[in-house]
RNA sequence: GCCCGGAUGGCGAAACUGGCAGACGCACGGGACUUAAAAUCCCGAGGGGCGAAAGCUCCGUGACGGUUCGAUUCCGUCUCCGGGCACCA
């Protein structure tokens, strides 16, 4: 093409305008959905990083601005890094406020999702998020929710999805089942006056618990993990050795037989138990009250207190309560026979929900003795520093494990430890016990009463009983236009069409299944389907995995910090154990970013502090926002919006734009110096780094050499930055510093002492350094500084050490501590040379005259400290 | 109660490995440009005391103590704030 007939760039504005900046590229952005899609094959290494997913609420809040900000910055750091990137994004669109919405608005929850997908998405695109949408899972949507069928149905034939009999919160009003949010204060959300019921229905769940122990090892492997976030999954799994030793009543009292088996992690202590505590909902209790009338208000007023204390979030508060059921139950160590009580204090979902007491060795059981004057029995004395002291009585409760066995027959002498290994073994010996692992974890109850879920695919059958549905029947589809009422238990049962089916076993009616799953069941795989995210014979395909997985990078809330990423650890164990994927673990390394809130308080409606991302976006542009909230806090740690925090940012933005802007117009008006920028710009289309020797000579003006040094400097810390330890916030920084010193030099780059070669080199840079972090202004910036490749896929800089190093430096000399003096010696400086510098100085000889020096510490490139007597 | 974070100017924060505390930004003050304002550019600034000024000096990273030539950083005790779990036997 002759020169003449190159199309003449457009006009550019003086100002910076970052909605015509941020219309044009997006225009640019969304016309080639080839851009940021990941390749299926590539010689390059892989990188899937990947943001949780939101639920469509009908708008996204700041937080998920700051998370996608995160996301969004790694994943164009990594395709400027040559990466082959996979950078999904999806909806997490099922779950209750979809219905509520139905029932508040009349409108089907459906459309009422799909219509807030389609709001979000725009908001997402408008905030310039490199997604591969090619790839965009909607868990509400049949192609989706299939594959959690046909999962469940593996689990079922594993052993793994089981029923049994839970309780729900169930609203007499309503003759509905009521989530745990949905009850307010034990009443219905709805019915301030009517009292929630508990309810046992038969529901469906997960056997979690079968992989408790291996969930606990493999946190040892997530070290990629946040500390934090493995120790609250360690303390949720609730790992604990002890031992059940079984107390016989002599004599049964129901059917739920004669013994009651207690467990313990101390039954070194056993010789001191002097009662047996029950949880009120433990089945020999019910025994016992079915023929005694007192003792049963009484253990319900224990039940209700219980769950008073569990309903204010404050069981720890509660007041121990207690009531003795008349009964004896022999300890089999010893043979006596101690009191059976029931206590408010004990659990029934945790152990066996029976306890032995032992007041004199644990804090609990004290509290509790002293309140109902039980006898107490001292069994542990502290360890005897000395052999031939004797040991003291110990304060109590005496709660330690390192102490030595008293009035404990046999067992005297021994150490805790040992005795509680001799004292188990002895147990299983005898038959009345064993040493046993328990866990707090408890089995995922997956069953929802509710409309807006993946129907759980099982049929009732009078003849052949519970049946799943055939493979080859999936999906089952959740039919549409369902009525949301408030009563009558799920909405599907009122569905004629879909309750009554046919039995895939004997032919004959049936009903189907009308309870849906929790949503965690959605979210605990969907990022395997974004690998493969179009595949109808399977839910992915086992060799896209193996390529794709584990997930490099995966970045949300530390909200999810449990659950969520529990169970999603648990689907991929089990997914490996079916043999459809290889790795042990989804994600190898985690990132929780903190809160954003305002005014020293979480964003929300209630206090009116929410910030609209569409308003930020319409007021300073989507860059301004995403780098704001990528500058105003270290990405881990809460957020504070600053509404002048995010103008000053788009000050720099404009800061940044009239540099390049006024440099063009400089240029444009002066053809030779155009000229020597074409010639220079073909030059440095190639060569990225001028080498040392060429620009030391180039380069000999002093402002010139401080500007190139700050840029290599500038390079170094932000690579630096996405490297470690993703403080972006130092990252922004360090290119404002960059930036200011641009301007700083404004002469010299004016009188033409700074080379045309150099700027257009910062230019660049800043262009590549801002590319993740701002990038429609970034790509404008390329833009004008002449670039015509795209930027997405421009390589990162990369710095030259010795550009980047300072010739001299400043070396504070302190004495006895305290800063006396300055002195500037040479970067590379020996230790007797800085001495001598710092000794020869004026002020430090003034500080030092007529005292004794003892001593001079020189650390070299930081300090001097001169220590005097 | 237990576990995990955090606390630094008027504000958001920085100091990455024990080495000049407060980079960068906000707000503020002063100046330049302007008829004026806005915008922009430049300069100043932790607090106290002394000084006309250049400057000098003391104090200062939630509190108290310790280690060290030297501590925002390491150790101990405590206070407050945030998050998680909660009578877990």
């Amino acid at each position: 093409m002759p020169e003449e007939d190159k199309p003449i760039p457009p006009a550019r504005e003086e100002r910076y305008d970052a909605q015509r900046i941020e219309q044009k590229w997006t225009e640019r952005w969304l016309s080639d959905t080839s851009l940021y899609a990941a390749e299926a094959h590539s010689t390059k290494p892989k990188y899937y990083v990947l943001e949780m997913l939101p639920y469509p609420s009908g708008a996204l809040h700041m937080g998920h601005v700051r998370n996608y900000a995160i996301g969004d910055a790694l994943a164009r750091y990594m395709w400027m890094n040559a990466y082959n990137v996979l950078h999904p994004m999806g909806w997490d669109s099922f779950g209750l406020p979809a219905e509520n919405a139905a029932i508040k608005n009349n409108t089907p929850p459906k459309e009422w999702t799909l219509a807030n997908i389609a709001a979000m998405k725009v908001q997402m695109k408008r905030l310039g998020f490199a997604y591969d949408w090619s790839r965009e899972v909607t868990t509400c949507l049949p192609d989706y929710y299939r594959w959690n069928q046909w999962f469940f149905l593996k689990l079922y034939e594993s052993g793994l999805a089981y029923r049994k009999k839970s309780k729900v919160n169930w609203c007499p009003e309503c003759a509905t089942v009521l989530a745990n949010e949905q009850v307010v204060g034990g009443m219905c959300w709805r019915h301030e006056d009517t009292p929630v019921e508990q309810r046992e229905l038969e529901q469906w769940f997960l056997r979690i618990t079968k992989y408790a122990d291996e969930l606990l090892r493999d946190l040892e492997k997530l070290q990629g993990w946040p500390e934090k976030v493995r120790i609250m999954q360690q303390n949720w799994i609730g790992r604990s050795e002890g031992t059940l030793v079984d107390f016989d009543l002599g004599g049964t009292v129901g059917p739920a037989g004669s013994t009651i088996t207690v467990f313990t992690t101390r039954v070194d202590t056993i010789y001191g138990a002097t009662s047996v505590q029950l949880a009120p909902e433990h089945p020999i209790v019910a025994d016992m009250i079915a023929r005694d009338a007192a003792l049963r208000a009484q253990v319900e007023e224990l039940i209700a207190e219980q769950r008073r204390a569990k309903e204010a979030g404050d069981i720890g508060a509660i007041e121990k309560h207690g009531v003795f059921t008349g009964r004896y139950a022999k300890n089999p160590y010893d043979g006596e026979a101690v009191p059976v009580w029931v206590a408010n204090y004990i659990l029934m979902d945790y152990g066996t929900g029976a306890i032995m007491s032992v007041p004199a060795h644990d804090e609990r059981d004290y509290e509790f003795a002293q309140k109902y004057r039980l006898e107490i029995r001292l069994v542990i004395l502290p360890q005897p520093s000395d052999p031939e002291e004797t040991m003291a009585e110990p304060p109590l409760p005496f709660t330690t494990t390192d102490g030595i066995l008293v009035n404990s027959g046999e067992f005297n002498g021994l150490s805790c430890e040992d005795a509680i290994t001799k004292m188990s073994a002895l147990a299983e010996e005898k038959g009345f016990g064993k040493a046993t692992v328990t866990f707090r974890l408890k089995d995922w109850g997956i069953s929802r009463q509710r409309y807006w879920g993946t129907p759980i695919p099982m049929v009732y059958c009078d003849r052949d009983g519970v049946v799943p549905v055939a493979e080859k029947d999936l999906p089952v589809i959740l039919p549409d236009s369902v009525p949301i009422t408030l009563s009558g238990g799920s909405p599907l049962m009122n569905v004629p069409e879909f309750l009554n089916t046919t039995c895939p076993k004997c032919g004959g009616p049936a009903r189907r299944e009308t309870d849906t799953m929790d949503t965690f069941v959605d979210s605990s795989w969907y990022f395997y389907r974004y690998a493969d995210a179009h595949n109808d014979q399977a839910p992915f395909d086992s060799a896209t995995i193996a390529y794709w997985f584990p997930i490099d990078q995966y970045i949300g809330g530390v909200e999810h910090a449990i659950l969520h990423l529990i169970y999603s650890r648990f689907w991929t164990k089990f997914m490996r154990d079916m043999g459809l994927v290889k790795n042990d673990e989804p994600v190898a390394r985690l990132f929780t970013q903190g809160m954003v809130i305002k005014d020293g308080a979480k964003m929300s409606k209630n206090l009116g502090n929410v910030v609209s991302p569409d308003e930020m976006v319409e007021r300073y542009g989507a860059d301004a926002t995403r780098l704001y909230s990528l500058f105003a806090a270290p990405p881990d740690r809460d957020l504070d919006w600053q509404e002048s925090g995010i103008e000053g940012i788009q000050r720099f933005l404009a800061r940044v734009y009239r540099f390049y802007y006024e440099r063009d117009q400089v240029w444009a008006n002066e053809a030779a110096e155009k000229a020597a920028k074409m010639d220079i710009l073909a030059r440095h289309s190639t060569i990225l780094v001028p080498s040392l020797n060429a620009n030391a000579k180039r380069l000999a003006e002093r402002s010139a050499r401080k500007i190139q040094r700050k840029l290599h400097q500038t390079i170094k810390r932000v690579s630096d930055d996405f490297q470690g330890r993703w403080h972006f916030n130092t990252c922004i920084a360090a290119i404002m510093e960059l930036v200011n010193e641009i301007y700083g030099a404004q002469e010299a780059i004016a009188t033409g002492r700074v080379p045309a070669a150099l700027i257009i080199e910062v230019q660049r840079n800043i262009a590549l350094l801002l590319a993740p972090m701002a990038p429609y202004l970034a790509h404008e910036l390329w833009e004008m500084a002449g670039e015509t490749s795209n930027l997405l896929k421009a390589p990162w800089p990369k710095y030259d050490a010795a550009l980047a190093a300072e010739d001299e430096i400043e070396i504070p000399v302190q004495v006895n501590g305290k800063l006396r003096g300055l002195v500037v010696v040479e970067a590379g400086a020996s230790v007797d040379q800085i001495k001598q510098a710092a000794l020869a100085d004026q002020k430090v000889q003034a500080a030092i005259a007529g005292k004794l020096v003892v001593k001079v510490i020189v650390v070299p490139k930081k300090l001097v400290n001169i220590v005097l007597r």
